[in-house]
RNA sequence: GGCGCGGUGGCAGAGUGGUUAUGCAGCGGACUGCAACUCCGUGUACGCCGGUUCGAUUCCGACCCGCGCCUCCA
């Protein structure tokens, strides 16, 4: 039995999806402006994770992770490039697919693309206005009028009459009530735009989703995903539009991942202090960020710190070491280490919990090494690949994840020359030579490890 | 101001009404030519004050501190 923490409920639930053994989910992905940082690679491991450990439990997953291509900061951007906007968009998209194959993201069923929906979109439109939900205002937007939804701030606990005590000056004239927001907007002289019964423009931010996700899996589905900054007002306001348009209730279980932080503030895009994912797999072995992220519960903020994911290095390391030299059994029936990852995983997807397992596991490989127990020990290498799996870790041959590291100016054939020359050195009884090579070795990167079968390497 | 989340050992990070998290770092030992790696053992903890209880880090209340959302942001 799997629990959930729901933000709509704001406690932990049974996970019962509408159809028996199927699971439909949506999350809202990038908009594709620039490069992603390590905020998105959170989201992105976090319902990877999750959508893993579904399958794993026998779940057919039906994942859904959207791209919008169309707004303000694209056609800003693309402006200031003096590129057309899809040739930025198509550019991050494919730099986006990059950054999530290296961190071990797999992909999701579906990837729709805004400006794929504009039909949907503007049919949608059409039902808000019909219904008296919306109205097109003389500007050539059309808003959505939040007091025509009673159930308006049901997920964000938040009061209208809060919102509009708040509400900022500059408030759009065009509008009936400071809080309603935009579901088509009028284009301006020269850009881009999609005809309309409104004239031309373009979607709203919000109301992408409300109609690519209830294309994709029905007016209700089980779960919808996304980061800490989307809770208000977008998935508010996703509610609020397709609970309106449809006439059903929209989602059932609601998560959203916590924020990642950089000396105690939020990373984000309007403080400028992010660090986008490839700058950081410049200095870090993919398998090592992930790791990084996945060693924290999904929902608590994490602080970005070299410190933390040089940590998160040393303690990957210690998992390889002990699945290096060992070959994994084959078929091995799940046991006690199953057990105890399940019910880590259960209970909201303690993904903390559950690598506590993994270490646990690896203990008792390498005692039964140690011991010359060899059996136990293909099978525990066994069980640990295989929980790994569920995880996104552990699933590379070890020699290769030692050895990968940064290029240093030594190759593999060099460096095994001179661990030859040492291992002569040492039969000699010529430490000092043989403490020579260890040392330059060492100096370039490489360091050696001892055993009774011989010496083998790895880049430090 | 409104709403929400959190304060765990040197650090990172789970969890629990009474019993070991786990990892990194440290210390002692085994192994080693010496080390590293690995293995064994080991110390340090639950923001503050009350309350409930036989017993609270865990439940309740107040307080202090930190963070997030309320504006584009994953």
């Amino acid at each position: 039995m799997i629990r959930i923490y729901n933000t709509l409920t704001q406690q932990k639930e049974e996970f019962q999806p509408i159809q028996p053994g199927k699971v439909r989910m949506y999350v809202c992905g990038m908009t594709v402006y620039d490069y992603c940082h390590l905020g998105h690679a959170r989201v992105l491991v976090a319902f990877d994770v999750i959508t893993r450990y579904l399958r794993h439990r026998g779940y057919d997953v039906h994942y859904v992770r959207n791209i919008t291509d169309i707004d303000d900061k694209i056609l800003r951007r693309a402006d200031e490039n003096g590129e057309p906007f899809d040739a930025l968009t198509d550019r991050m998209i494919q730099a986006m697919h990059e950054d999530e194959q290296k961190l071990g993201v797999l992909a999701p069923t579906e990837e729709p693309r805004a400006t794929d929906y504009i039909d949907e979109i503007i049919a949608m439109i059409r039902v808000l206005i019909a219904k008296d939900h919306a109205y097109a205002a003389d500007n050539g937007d059309v808003y959505f009028s939040v007091n025509s939804f009673d159930g308006y701030g049901k997920l964000s606990k938040k009061k209208l009459e809060d919102l509009l005590a708040g509400a900022r000056v500059d408030v759009e004239q065009a509008k009936k009530s400071p809080a309603d927001f935009a579901l088509w907007k009028a284009a301006k002289p020269g850009e881009v735009s999609w005809p309309s019964p409104w004239g031309d423009g373009r979607p709203g931010w919000h109301i992408e989703c409300s109609a690519m996700s209830t294309r994709c899996l029905g007016d209700t589905f089980d779960i919808h995903g996304g980061g800490p900054d989307l809770l208000f007002p977008h998935h508010e306001n996703e509610i609020a539009q397709s609970e309106c348009a449809t006439g059903h209730h929209f989602v059932n279980t609601w998560m959203h991942a916590g924020a990642i932080r950089v000396n105690k503030e939020k990373m984000s895009k309007s403080l400028g202090n992010f660090f986008t994912i490839r700058e950081i797999l410049d200095k870090y072995p993919p398998e090592v960020v992930r790791y990084f992220l996945v060693s924290s519960h999904y929902r608590s903020q994490v602080d970005y710190s070299e410190d933390n994911l040089a940590e998160a290095g040393r303690t990957l390391e210690r998992l390889y070491h002990a699945l290096r030299g060992v070959v994994p059994a084959k078929n091995v029936p799940e046991g006690e280490f199953d057990r105890q990852f399940h019910e880590a995983m259960d209970d909201d997807f303690n993904t903390a919990g559950s690598i506590s397992v993994l270490h646990g596991a690896a203990s008792e490989l390498n005692q039964a090494r140690r011991d010359g127990h060899d059996d136990r020990a293909a099978e525990l290498a066994a069980v640990l690949v295989r929980l790994g799996a569920v995880l996104g870790i552990l699933q590379q041959d070890p020699e290769a994840f030692f050895k990968a590291g940064v290029e240093g100016d030594l190759s593999a054939e060099q460096i095994e020359a001179m661990i030859q020359a040492r291992a002569d050195a040492r039969k000699a009884k010529n430490f000092a030579e043989a403490d020579r090579i260890r040392d330059e070795l060492q100096e370039k990167g490489i360091i050696l490890d001892d055993s009774r079968e011989g010496t083998s390497w790895r880049r430090g």
